[in-house]
DNA sequence: TATTTGATAATTTTGTTAAAAAAGTCAGGA
DNA sequence: TCCTGACTTTTTTAACAAAATTATCAAATA
């Protein structure tokens, strides 16, 4: 049987579905709750019943996406034995994640110096997650011996993410576009393994 | 005896030298034309004498500036033998480069769309000779034995800068400003010589 | 009482224009 | 050849109205 609480949990998922849509069609800038409201045949007004105003919408979407991402690193990450398999399993869904949602993201990418706070708790919260399921398997190589023991295994899995997202960043190079053109992801990936193949040995002994 | 050429290249340096105190000070779209030649006590159609235009001008100061900077690394890389001890040297020459001169990129900074390809060029250059000068020692260090040879070392090299740049560029963050404040200088030193190490003790075997 | 809406208020963005500032030119002087 | 003052052209800024969009709310509905 269905309760209010579960109808009105569908509403907001409809929304959220909706909003998505749009702000990856359209970019946050460009899509209006007018929009939002007419592709789900409701009334503007009802979008601001379920959400405080548009921004707050945009984040729970991009909460939703967060956690998506966080749950397929999770469930597969865990399964993964190897150090290099495990890393090279979060950069390949890491970079999936912000190629397919890149317009979603114009939001952040424009505004990047005035953003809601809550933004970049998601941003922490994710780099977190990833900090604790690589240094976990991380942990379990040393245990087994295949590496050698660090003291800080958190910051070390952190190095590693950085570097890796420097390799991204210097990828896009000066050319006109901001983001990757497809013709580079191939060239990231292989940069990116290579690099992997490296700190992983460094970390051997 | 001082011919007509010295005289030239003499007032040349002297716009240049008024022109980077400028830019560094206001930034580039802050100076005018007029306020470099007053500092010069000169006339602005004199400077429009030695350089086409503003941004021409913007150039010959930076090509100056980078040619310092390469020859700080020339002068000293080539007595380095020790691949860690050289890549600490680049990573502080090039940290400082950048933080001095903070204020004259804000032209770079600002206009990351439609800049002169000129400016590309100079990038280019200077991550060109440091990949040769860095990948000299490597290779020097290779056939010592002290690292294994690999196919291409200006490849690797040049994977350790983005690499690098990656730790940079992280320690940034989302905070307001976007470049690292004083405090986190340290921060980043620290993680770019953990991360060194690592990579360098990759190489071995 | 919880949900929904049309109408309306408040705010932000966009477009226009005029004034000001700065870039860039040039005829002519030393 | 080097240099300048006066001039023209281009770019930036400010002000303000018009349009678009966000956000609110009293009233209707279920």
């Amino acid at each position: 049987m269905s309760t209010v609480a579960d109808q009105q949990d569908i509403k907001r998922e409809k929304i959220l579905e909706a909003a998505y849509q749009q702000f990856l069609h359209y970019g946050y800038s460009k899509t209006t709750m007018n929009e939002i409201a007419g592709a789900l045949s409701m009334s503007k007004a009802l979008l601001y019943y379920y959400f405080p105003d548009k921004s707050q919408l945009y984040i729970a979407v991009t909460r939703k996406l967060a956690n998506e991402y966080l749950n397929t690193l999770k469930d597969n990450l865990a399964k993964i034995k190897d150090l290099r398999d495990a890393i090279v399993f979060q950069i390949d869904t890491h970079h999936n994640f912000i190629v397919n949602n890149y317009n979603f993201f114009d939001f952040i990418r424009l505004n990047e110096q005035s953003l809601p706070d809550q933004i970049w708790e998601i941003v922490d919260e994710i780099r977190q997650s990833e900090m604790q399921l690589l240094g976990d398997v991380m942990i379990a190589e040393a245990n087994r011996g295949k590496i050698r023991i660090v003291e800080n295994p958190g910051e070390i899995v952190s190095l590693l993410l950085d570097a890796l997202n420097g390799v991204r960043v210097a990828a896009m190079g000066h050319k006109k576009n901001i983001f990757p053109k497809k013709e580079y992801l191939d060239e990231i990936h292989q940069k990116r393994l290579i690099l992997v193949d490296i700190f992983v040995r460094g970390l051997k002994n």
